[in-house]
DNA sequence: TGTACATCAGTGAACGCGCGTTCACTGATGTAC
DNA sequence: TGTACATCAGTGAACGCGCGTTCACTGATGTAC
């Protein structure tokens, strides 16, 4: 053997890795296989000797953003009551680094809406990965997770994924910082959380 | 004259109005010079003689369909208590219909996440639509807008275009209409709304 | 130890295609006389 | 009234280019003897 066996494995992974971040800085339609490639340090030609198409690419990078970001998610908030957990989720996901670095940050922001109008192997990714986010947040917010704690927590998830999308769109700084405050305020100042957890205790 | 003076103009209409459709359902690089000018009946030759070049189209497209919102909005809530025309607005974002229906809907949960990638004409016009954007639903939360009341109403649009967005990139029916439901109980639901008119009625 | 050969990850030229943009032209209509 | 001409919105061929994808090849490394 002139490589390691498990040599294949390894490039297919970095691969994966940097199109992951390429993809999510640039958009699904952003970057071509000579692009995603360049990022891992190799030419377009043995693209397909890794993947059966660029559609199947796009689909492992997101698959490995959501996988990441779940990853993320429960280290940030292990070892925290659930309350304090969702309020240092909220903290750094609505925060001006997550805003200002898309390629290692949540898949959402970056590309949902390109997924939305996409083929159904990319949907069922990100429904998948969306789902697991949906009961993370869940468990935090509740413990006993029921259908209206979902909701909550799907709300929740709604409120990031659009404060961020709108924070990157804007060029002016103050009303980029506003779109972010303005969502922790709807889910983490005191009034607006204990409002919350009030709610969906009742449940 | 063998045409009426003002056919150009017409015409121009025509394709801003067809074009504005068309990238809010395909997005903002989703359709070719020549797919929208088929979209107004017209071939790609004469593209240049409207416009100075394909970015400027999907800049006036975003500019009709964000004005086009904003005149919805005020029709939907004239005459109507602050209170109950907030809700009316909400009821009609986050509904089926809207999230169906992107061509005709809200230019934001459909373009944000291009527009953010890309020029800053693009990206002026979608701040100084989602100014007004903010300033309708400030004037509809509280009869004194405040910077705080601002902030509650950007809150309130980033979980609706967040809620869209996510419910259109989900095959899942069931989670799809979830994620609409999740929207309207954290703006709408007598909880939820009490709470935040609370809150903002502090300021 | 040295030489011939096998392997295979990675290379880069080439494919057909659709893109944004340009431009010489067409043909329906109005004006001049 | 009839004929020659001017106008100009719209057409479609053509441009250079970059795309996704294919494939014959290279060259570094290990094995055989």
């Amino acid at each position: 053997m002139r490589y390691p066996k498990d040599h294949g494995q390894h490039t297919r992974r970095r691969i994966v890795e940097s199109a992951s971040r390429g993809l999510r800085q640039a958009g699904a339609d952003g970057l071509s296989v000579a692009d995603l490639m360049k990022l891992a340090n190799l030419t377009h030609g043995s693209f397909y000797a890794y993947f059966k198409s660029r559609d199947a690419l796009v689909v492992e990078g997101l698959a490995l953003a959501m996988d990441r970001t779940i990853v993320h998610w429960l280290s940030l908030t292990q070892g925290l009551p659930a309350g304090k957990g969702f309020d240092a989720l909220v903290e750094s996901y609505l925060g001006p680094r997550h805003r200002d670095d898309p390629g290692r940050g949540c898949a959402l922001p970056a590309l949902a809406a390109d997924i939305g109008r996409s083929g159904p192997e990319a949907r069922r990714t990100l429904e998948r990965g969306l789902g697991k986010m949906i009961d993370i947040i869940a468990r935090l917010i509740a413990a006993r997770p029921s259908s209206d704690v979902r909701q909550t927590a799907a709300g929740a998830i709604a409120t990031m994924v659009g404060s961020i999308v709108l924070a990157r769109a804007v060029d002016d700084k103050p009303l980029s910082d506003l779109l972010l405050e303005a969502g922790r305020q709807a889910l983490g100042s005191p009034v607006a959380s204990d409002c919350e957890r009030t709610h969906s205790a009742d449940n």
